[in-house]
DNA sequence: CTTAGTAGGATTGAG
DNA sequence: TCCTACTAAG
């Protein structure tokens, strides 16, 4: 965490095997190890699920490193979290003992941030920006709209630092951006404004952290030589998730040596909607002519039958890599389909099954239980409290993301840069001062006016007249206080942090309100502060600016480390994990598969959703458990829940249906609320709502559009029976052909040209 | 300026 | 249903 990207280390030298242990590849598998000894130029690995993949690059890296002479400083491996970087180095570590700490491993942001700062001035930036997060961002965006006059309702903030934020993927400055409707053009002023008011604060987002060094080094040959010369090999992590400044950096940064070995598995690509573009893998070879392709297709982590049915559900998309897990494991246990009443029959469901774990003498450390929202923790959380089933919650609102870690955080950036308005804003009235809507909105006009930052505008308050009287007197007293924590700010962050909770009142504040949710918080912001002290222990050079660095790109907290309890989470947070046990939960249609129910959504969304059960019943060892039920209630409502294609498709020898399907035999556990008789045939009801999907199709019919592409063109009107009307965008062909269409209450949506009505 | 009340919106979420 | 974010009254 703490190493040196873009340092010079040419002086020092590494003696490979004289300390280390030589490297033995015999454990390897045949393809394992061709990708490990796979010389020089551009390689890429497609590792499917439970195949070794971390195995192939620590051993890929240690053996450059053990049998090349690589020395480690020349060796950079990129990947997307802090988890997969400290794991990867840990990993390395074992096999290559001394040369671990001078690898460079790190994510993409991490990386980026180091090359900025090192690179400051040919990267156009300060040496000190501040980094926003994705709220920040929000917040910046949204005075940019106000100070535009630009009317919030119509231009929501979030949807506009959307298209900002979709720029920055594509390394577009706002004039290259697309322009071609009132919003995308609203869009583009206000990212204009929205640069100048960054450039201002001192502050860069997270999509500057990439694409600002790939333009710099995209422009400047010498640069690029320099910088890439220094890498003799690079290593990319899960390259389907690569977006495209990530992949246009891995491209400038390996163009030296083109040793660049990218590894993933386009079948658990599931972050599309993040910006993530699975054509990098796919089409790796496209863009690297001379690059060798590695498949990783056995599996050592489940059974067969565990692998037949995840294999069912990934080849049914028409757009992949085609490859099949296969392994040496058992045949395994049928997977088990279980019908529930509603969620809470299920959530019962889940309890017993988890019981009968225990009782079979089995460690809940080893079982999971996944679902694809948040909200369907709830009912879970409800029934195995009940039961006294210890169970911790993997992701959900993060630490460093709560109202008062952030309060204190802001006072910190605002101590460390006064440039940064929205820490500025954000604390200036807190503790409660009496600094109102009024006097906030005179300061933001008067700085609006001078193109100055806010503290700025604080400071010349009084001889510029910007405020007067009582208002004036609390916004100065405001600034002495700052100013005398300013004083601390060279020594240990602990202190800061102390002083900053102690005089401006903050801490008093919350211990006075003496409530439940009060106490809550003063618990996180003393964890806030014993993350600082463990800090000043561990870093090599201990500095505000480089926690402040550390605390925006290291959201993840250290794991609960309560010793043996059930893990809950949603699929996209199970990625990469494995457990013995896997209970997926809620597989109804519109829920799991969330969408590709509605005729109007986008084909390529079920194909994801498709993946992400795939991610799912791969992450299980032994058995997997799926459920659904007939009644769910969402956000308060109640609908009928229709099994989800994932179970339909499912090949029935290879799964046990419970209760729900009468041709079942066999095994039923104690544990399945549906050994109760079923009352209506599972079918039935399926059918039923099948033919509600269409009658809905029925009515969309008469439609001029059909299914001729020709018939769409650009800038055409169009009406659509849910999203009303809007205005195409741009035709993607193909079968069923789709159009882009922004509509003015739904925004841009891809939609099945038949569906569209020409106005 | 603060507080209470209500309307509206609510996948998935790394850094 | 539940939480957040803004508006209207104290």
């Amino acid at each position: 965490m703490y190493h040196d990207f873009g340092g010079d280390h040419s002086s020092r030298c590494y003696l490979p095997g004289v300390l280390s242990p030589r490297l033995n590849l015999e454990g390897l598998n045949p393809r394992q190890r061709e990708a490990v000894l796979h010389e020089d130029g551009p390689l890429v690995v497609f590792a499917g699920a439970g195949s070794g993949k971390t195995r192939v690059i620590t051993y890929r890296i240690a053996h450059c490193v053990i049998a090349r002479n690589v020395p480690p400083w020349r060796i950079l491996a990129v990947t997307f979290t802090n988890k997969a970087a400290g794991e990867m180095r840990e990993r390395v570590g074992q096999l290559v003992p001394d040369g671990a700490r001078e690898l460079h491993v790190g994510t993409f942001h991490s990386m980026c941030a180091r090359l900025l700062r090192r690179h400051a001035e040919r990267m156009g930036v300060r040496r000190d920006f501040t980094i926003y997060d994705d709220q920040d961002q929000q917040a910046m965006v949204k005075r940019v709209l106000r100070d535009l006059s630009i009317d919030e309702k119509r231009f929501a903030p979030k949807t506009i630092a959307a298209c900002i934020n979709r720029a920055k993927q594509e390394v577009q400055r706002p004039d290259a951006m697309d322009a071609s409707d009132v919003f995308q053009e609203t869009a583009q002023r206000v990212y204009v404004a929205y640069e100048e008011a960054m450039q201002r604060a001192g502050a860069l987002d997270f999509g500057d952290l990439i694409a600002r060094p790939v333009m710099t080094l995209e422009a400047d040959e010498a640069f690029r030589n320099e910088l890439a010369g220094k890498y003799k090999h690079l290593l990319v992590d899960e390259f389907q998730d690569t977006n495209h400044a990530q992949f246009r950096l891995v491209r400038a940064l390996g163009s030296v040596h083109q040793n660049l070995c990218v590894v993933g598995d386009d079948d658990q690509a599931i972050y599309r909607w993040r910006g993530a573009d699975r054509r990098h893998i796919l089409d790796f070879q496209r863009s690297f002519p001379s690059a060798a392709i590695y498949k990783l297709e056995q599996n050592y982590r489940s059974t067969k039958r565990i692998l037949r049915v995840a294999h069912s559900i990934i080849a049914k998309n028409a757009d992949r890599e085609p490859k099949q897990l296969w392994t040496d494991n058992d045949e395994g246990t049928p997977p088990l389909i279980v019908r529930t009443e509603d969620e809470r029959d299920e959530a019962n469901m889940v309890v017993r099954a988890v019981q009968e774990l225990i009782t079979r003498g089995e460690a809940l450390a080893d079982a999971a239980v996944f679902y694809r929202i948040h909200a369907q923790s709830r009912a879970l959380e409800v029934a195995l409290r009940a039961a006294n089933i210890p169970y911790r919650i993997v992701g959900g609102v993060r630490f460093y993301d709560r109202a008062e870690v952030k309060d204190v955080l802001a006072y910190l950036r605002l101590l460390h840069n006064p440039d940064d308005d929205v820490s500025v804003l954000r604390v200036l009235n807190k503790p409660a001062r009496g600094i109102g809507k009024t006097t906030v909105e005179r300061l933001m006009n008067a700085a609006a006016r001078s193109g100055r930052g806010i503290w700025n505008t604080i400071e010349r308050a009084g001889q510029e007249h910007a405020l007067k009287g009582a208002a004036l007197k609390k916004v100065c007293s405001f600034a002495e206080l700052v100013k005398e924590l300013q004083k601390l700010s060279s020594g240990p962050v602990s202190e800061l942090c102390a002083a900053v909770l102690e005089r401006t009142g903050y801490l008093s504040q919350l211990q006075q309100d003496n409530s439940a949710e009060s106490d809550a918080r003063v618990q996180n912001l003393q964890e806030l502060h014993g993350s600082m002290l463990a800090y000043e222990q561990e870093a090599d050079s201990p500095s505000l600016a480089n926690f402040l660095e550390d605390v925006t790109l290291q959201t993840d907290v250290a794991e609960d480390d309560a010793p043996d309890q059930l893990t809950l989470m949603t699929v996209h947070a199970a990625k990469g994990l494995e457990f013995d046990t896997v209970l997926v939960t809620g597989l109804e249609e519109r829920m799991f598969p969330f969408k590709g129910f509605d005729p109007w959504d986008d084909p390529d969304e079920i194909e994801e959703e498709r993946r992400l059960a795939y991610v799912a019943f791969t992450r299980a060892r032994q058995q997997l458990i799926l459920s659904y039920a007939s009644l769910r209630r969402v956000f308060g409502q109640a609908r009928p829940g229709i099994p989800s294609r994932f179970i339909e498709e499912l090949p029935a020898d290879d799964v046990t249906w419970l209760g729900a399907r009468p041709s079942t035999r066999g095994y039923t556990p104690a544990w399945s609320s549906s050994s109760r008789q079923e009352t209506e045939s599972r079918t039935s009801s399926h059918e039923r709502e099948r033919d509600n999907g269409q009658s809905y199709i029925d009515r969309c019919e008469g439609s001029d559009l059909s299914d001729d592409p020709a018939a769409l063109f650009e800038g055409m009107h169009v009406r659509h029976p849910k999203f009303g009307v809007g205005q195409v965008q741009g035709v993607v062909g193909g079968a069923p052909a789709r159009a882009k269409v922004r509509f003015e209450r739904a925004g841009v949506r891809t939609i099945v040209a038949r569906f569209l009505q020409p106005i």
